[in-house]
DNA sequence: AAAACATATTGACATTTTTCTATGCGTATG
DNA sequence: CATACGCATAGAAAAATGTCAATATGTTTT
């Protein structure tokens, strides 16, 4: 999995707003469609419209069209790529000074 | 662990700027001072110093002041700290549909 | 077919973030 | 002790992001 460092910064992006962190919460209860999700958020329609596009967009959330509903769901296999990604971006390969000032 | 929308917002703005995903890559090496991420990095001295800060401010980044140098290093601790947030955050308790239009 | 409904898109504006130049502060060195 | 060096901070400009009102699009219902 060799993903860019534009990439990544998508991936992360979901999780950097507090309106979005909130929705994940929202969603951990299952899947729910966007007026559930408006309910409980102080968005306009619109806005969150936006930040859905942005959770999909990281992959850590999927949209089911059905009529004119979408709901949306956590991603379990974008939770995988994400948590490998976190883990392969904080790995450390070597721990000896490689500072100038050795 | 309870953390707040807004520390989790913290923790994850260290991976939404592709130069700072960049130095997570350099830092992986091992711990490197100020001034050689510098040399690797098409940024002006302020704006890197500006970087660590947001790094170092997520908890996945840890600095070490050695006379006038700065060492930087990932956080083997702050790693696990987000690891454990992002599973957490992505965590589904339920997989039935609660939509409105269950 | 028209109306109602759910969501997406557009365009504008406010806020936040990124970036730089200039400067300040602490530490080491001549 | 004066100078140089490494890094941080201040302030300003530019870019990106978050937000909303208005509108468009597609779907269902009457």
């Amino acid at each position: 999995m060799e993903l860019s460092n534009k990439q990544i910064t998508v991936i992360f992006k979901a999780l950097c707003d507090e309106n979005r962190v909130q929705i994940f919460r929202l969603l951990q209860n299952g899947e729910l469609c966007a007026c559930h999700l408006l309910e409980d958020l102080h968005l306009s329609q619109p806005t969150l419209s936006h930040h859905m596009k942005v959770l999909c967009d990281s992959g850590l959330v999927v949209g089911r069209k059905e009529g004119k509903w979408m709901h949306y769901s956590i991603s379990q296999e974008g939770a995988k790529i994400a948590m490998d990604c976190l883990k392969e971006i904080t790995a450390v390969n070597k721990s000896e000074c490689n500072c100038c000032n050795k």
